[in-house]
DNA sequence: ATAATTGGTAAGCGTATGCTTATATAAATA
DNA sequence: TATTTATATAAGCATACGCTTACCAATTAT
């Protein structure tokens, strides 16, 4: 783990804590105290979470006297959702069984050469 | 672990293998086999990720004779992009000075205790 | 019929994860 | 100045994770 360390977004996001983060401070930058308020674990267990959501880039931290206040990074997020939305063509017209996936590919394909055809 | 369980998709994706596996399946249905000659791991150990996507419902699963296919279901997916793309609204116009949030907390105090001033 | 192929499951193992409590430090408050 | 507050970090611990090898069942090929 040197400096240049990026752990993985899609790890980040995987725990449930880590994502009610996100979504607290999507709504508006919060210290640690303030979002620790919204869970029943313990204070460094969040800022151990957040830790972890600096180091993947989903949040950036600014120190403002002896509170540290946490904003969201979303460019991280903006990947995921590309990720996640490449497979939009699957769920437009959706697929329920084996043979129908096969005729769609082969649509798709079609329409590809389409103008060779 | 009841039959009705159902695995966290966010962490069910947050595994590289696993994704690579989405990847693959979404180009076309493969069987078991097929999947793992992409893979450096043994079949056992595919076979396992697998069994994990399908709990979580982003993969549906085929015996045919001896072969197990395996095709994707988007619905789990579309349900990852569009947790990540609600906070689209924070990549287009982006916060990215905090000076400008306190100045924001500022004038919401000023409101909330501006009768006492 | 026998052997090879495909794949599922179990046991075991090293490592990662996510929490706790204890301790330390810097800043604000009385 | 002494105390409280906000936070970070370390150590420890139980559990989850992801792989391996060994084994079994079912299907296909020889």
């Amino acid at each position: 783990m040197t400096s240049e360390y990026r752990r993985d977004v899609f790890q980040a996001i995987a725990d449930p804590t880590r994502r009610k983060i996100i979504d607290l401070i999507s709504q508006q930058p919060m210290n640690l105290k303030t979002i620790a308020e919204y869970f029943d674990i313990s204070r460094p267990a969040i800022s151990q979470q957040i830790k972890i959501l600096i180091e993947c880039g989903l949040v950036e931290v600014k120190r403002v006297g002896r509170e540290t206040y946490c904003t969201i990074q979303p460019g991280e997020l903006k990947k995921i959702a590309d990720w996640a939305g490449q497979y939009a063509g699957l769920w437009e017209d959706r697929i329920d069984s084996f043979e129908k996936y096969v005729n769609k590919l082969h649509t798709k394909k079609n329409k590809k050469y389409g103008k060779f055809k």
